[in-house]
DNA sequence: ACTATACATGCATGTGCATGCAATGTCACC
DNA sequence: GGTGACATTGCATGCACATGCATGTATAGT
């Protein structure tokens, strides 16, 4: 119970720093970043959306619409599936992994700073 | 870094179930659940709302209008501060104490039962 | 044919940001 | 000491937007 009020607190404390620095440098919000991130290590794999849904804490809906800002950006690119003509292929570009790499310093200075309480 | 994962995996899992249990069994989302708590903890004491923002984690206006939605229930009242007619107490009613206590059994079992892994 | 799976989308809602408004505090100046 | 200008504080609200739920559409499996 009061651990459960820790996990809330910290939780609260590292999102809310990694949302703003991440907008304010680079115009990401924090399930962009992770979206992102997964995509990046998963490079040519499954049909990723549904995978992602896994990864990312997320409804398959906002990830659909997640995955839509992020192509509207040029971030990522949407493939069908060969084999399988439902799935589609969230595949990270190049100037999505550009991006990312951007933002990754960002990222870790912000967990650095706020997760060692 | 994979700490933050873990922490957002594990605050994923608790407040989902939770939200979940909560909506369906009492018709309270996690943070009016949280809200009315912190509110039957303190009971007779300062301007409430400003020191609410601190202990739950969520900005001035969400929290103005949860305790908006509270109050359409009947769960708590707003009164306005005597001492400085900016603030405004909020209190929680009976129906709100009842209302908690019908919830709090369904709160505890959820921790219980996903915090340990 | 019937069911299940993979995504997309209409809709309702909760959230944050910026702002508005009212009450209070502060401080120079007469 | 009183008075008026300005900053600050406590909440509410317009607006934009991300999210979840339910559902729709297309494809695949049985």
């Amino acid at each position: 119970m009061g651990e459960w009020r820790e996990l809330l607190a910290r939780h609260a404390r590292v999102n809310e720093a990694l949302e703003r620095e991440l907008e304010r440098h680079h115009r990401l919000s924090v399930t962009e970043f992770e979206a992102l991130q997964h995509l990046a290590e998963n490079d040519v794999d499954g049909c990723r959306l549904q995978q992602l849904v896994d990864d990312v804490h997320m409804s398959q809906s906002a990830l659909s619409r997640l995955i839509g800002r992020l192509t509207d950006e040029g971030l990522v690119e949407r493939r069908s599936c060969t084999s399988d003509r439902r799935g589609i292929f969230a595949v990270i570009t190049d100037a999505g992994r550009q991006r990312l790499a951007e933002a990754k310093p960002t990222h870790e200075a912000v967990l650095e700073r706020t997760l060692r309480d």
